[in-house]
RNA sequence: GGAGAGAUGGCUGAGUGGUUUAAGGCGCACGCCUGGAAAGCGUGAUUACCGAAAGGUAACGGGGGUUCGAAUCCCCCUCUCUCCUCCA
């Protein structure tokens, strides 16, 4: 959510900000002005009524207490009057501000000045090349091929299971699954210096608003029912990112100055209906219902926010150097950026047997837009409350990491070469028939 | 799932319709005192919104109701604790 003072304060600014985002023509910022003066005049009319209100009551009290019962009624009858007006000026409070809420939570935020103007992914700068796309004699094997020669995802039964978009792993692809995730969490941790959370996987709704998933993507989310009933549902989600519950931790808290800048990392399954992406385009592991995630979650201060950006897409980057792996870092633009992100970099991996990048990351500072709409603060030395910037990235997405892997590292005898740092937890240097 | 008891400020804990603008205690900050500390004394400390300011309004788990006036009375909901039941 933007700062209702900034809209009120420079709307022009604000208008032309947005209007460089992908369907930021739509804003409604006149209207979101017109209600917040609305709000602002009603309030100030029911706040005068309800100040003589507690003034007459009080002068009430004084008067039972010495017995002057029939002045005390001659007060109680004026007073009614202004307790009828009073409740017809609330209700219209309440509706005025539910529907400036209504427009105020489904504004995108605004771009940071670093972010270049465009409309689509062309439009993207590329931010830096990391290595080179692995050399193959002839065509590589695309991961599908790669999995079904050697037993490590039975698409045909993920399918029958739970329906297309939903994988099986087996044998040594499960193992690799897990050995992915334990590398994962134990890089982040011992060598970034992230504190390890391990959230549910069933957030509420007051959730997903927090993060901004709700309520303009509230149909990319599966809702759980709880029982045949169906009482519960609308209030209970499976977790779309591991960002709904663990960004929502601190939510409604004001946390002191020094204890920021908090990092946590955070392991996850990701649920995703992908409504309107029918047949999800792609056989295999790029475009699922389910994957597996470790996420970073930062809240710092809003003068450290960029700064640790960078250290964010530094620390997944380097999740794909100690892999061996070929990737590229860009710079979202204007028109390309999510809905609640000020400036995002996107990590894409090369899959060779894909030929093309995959998207394994998505590091973004959301600033306080976050932070406003879950009610989390910090409170400086000088006694201040303040929003911090609350900062989310991939580090990173499993299954289309599991697909870079194994493209680029197959070898010609069809068996994978396991990159070094992942040995240990596979115990073994190969995976082959 | 069943029965009972609860939910008040950073913590503890009073308060059962009107100087409660929420007592007292602990803890916190600042000051006095001190060679320095402790103790003692004093002062200050919630959050949100409206307002240029003075100031005002709201909030005692949440929502509704009664009343001129609700932390206090009534109804509904949520959560916590204890005991059963079930269960990995």
């Amino acid at each position: 959510m933007l700062d209702i003072k900034l809209i009120r304060e420079n709307a022009k600014h604000v208008r032309e900000r947005l209007a460089t985002r992908h369907g930021g023509d739509e804003v409604k910022i006149d209207e979101i002005l017109s209600l917040d003066e609305q709000r602002r005049s009603l309030l100030h009319e029911v706040e005068q009524l309800k100040a003589s209100r507690n003034r007459v009551s009080k002068e009430i009290g004084t008067l039972m207490g010495q017995k002057r019962l029939e002045e005390a009624e001659a007060k109680k009858t004026e007073t009614r009057e202004i307790g009828d007006k009073i409740v017809e000026l609330d209700k219209a409070v309440v509706e005025t501000e539910k529907a400036l809420h209504e427009l105020m939570v489904r504004l995108p935020n605004l771009p940071h000045a670093s972010v270049a103007l465009g409309h689509t992914a062309e439009d993207n700068p590329l931010i830096r090349l990391f290595g080179e796309p692995a050399h193959f004699s002839s065509t590589p094997a695309t991961h599908i091929e790669i999995c079904e020669r050697l037993k490590l995802v039975d698409f045909a039964r993920g399918v029958k299971l739970s329906g297309s978009g939903f994988l099986l792993y087996t044998h040594w692809g499960a193992r690799l699954e897990r050995a992915l995730i334990q590398f994962l969490l134990d890089l982040h941790i011992h060598e970034h210096g992230y504190t390890e959370v391990a959230p549910p996987y069933i957030v509420g709704r007051h959730c997903m608003e927090g993060v901004g998933q709700f309520p303009k993507f509230a149909d990319q989310a599966y809702a759980v029912q709880e029982g045949q009933d169906g009482s519960t549902l609308g209030a209970l989600y499976l977790v779309p990112t591991a960002e709904a519950p663990v960004a929502n931790i601190h939510r409604e808290e004001i946390l002191k100055e020094n204890q920021l800048p908090i990092s946590y990392v955070a392991y996850s399954p990701c649920f995703r209906a992908e409504a309107g992406a029918a047949g999800l385009g792609t056989r295999g592991m790029i475009r699922i219902h389910q994957f597996d995630k470790v996420e970073l979650i930062k809240i710092v201060k809003p003068e450290d926010g960029y700064a640790e950006l960078e250290k964010l897409v530094g620390h997944a980057e380097r999740v794909l150097q100690l892999l061996g792996l070929h990737y590229r870092v860009i710079s979202l633009c204007s028109g390309d950026m999510g809905f609640t992100s000020a400036k995002t970099y996107d990590i894409e991996v090369w899959a060779p047997g894909q030929g093309q990048f995959l998207e394994v990351s998505s590091c973004s500072n959301c600033e306080d837009f976050q932070a406003r709409r879950m009610s989390l603060r910090y409170k400086t030395e000088g006694g201040e409350n303040k929003l911090p910037h609350i900062l989310n990235g991939s580090g990173t997405a499993l299954a289309r990491l599991f697909v870079a892997l194994i493209e680029t590292h197959q070898q010609p005898d069809g068996s994978v070469l396991i990159p070094e740092p992942l040995r240990h937890y596979l115990r073994t240097d190969r995976i082959q028939a």
